[in-house]
DNA sequence: CTGTAGACTGGCGTCGACG
DNA sequence: CCGTCGACGCCAGTCTACA
């Protein structure tokens, strides 16, 4: 499966946790709306810096946002 | 510490422990060497694809890759 | 609230070359 | 073997707007 689809299902999955829109969300991060729903449908190849952004957003780190079965393969 | 640095920092880790160097790591990951350098020192902000293929080529998981002291904070 | 489209600027990633 | 430089195409990331 294809990287940019795991780790837009990851974002996604983080933010409704956090029950947030994706609108608040891209405040929270300090990034772009449009963008937020581009990388969650897998539509774009996210920089290191921006994903870092947005797994601050997501009150998580690094390591954990990887430790999940998809990025174990 | 900055994120690109940390990435650089733990991409020459794994890069060392198989006996690579740049040149022979870049060809086995199918990227550029000049940018292997780059990234090593934390002057790239690199793309979640360029780093699939970086982290392929170091034979080891997206988590494994962040499951260190470094990306836990 | 979300998806998508168009337009735009800066920087990713490649390549050849040199110390 | 590695770092760095200049040049360059293409896309990351932003913004406005509309369904």
């Amino acid at each position: 499966m294809d990287i940019k689809l795991k780790i837009g299902a990851r974002i996604k999955e983080l933010r409704t946790e956090l029950g947030l829109s994706q609108e608040a969300f891209a405040y929270k991060a300090g990034i772009d709306r449009t963008y937020v729903s581009d990388v969650e449908n897998g539509r774009r190849n996210i920089s290191a810096e921006l994903l870092e952004k947005i797994i601050i957003a997501s009150e998580i780190t690094f390591a954990d946002f990887f430790n999940t079965k998809e990025f174990k393969k």
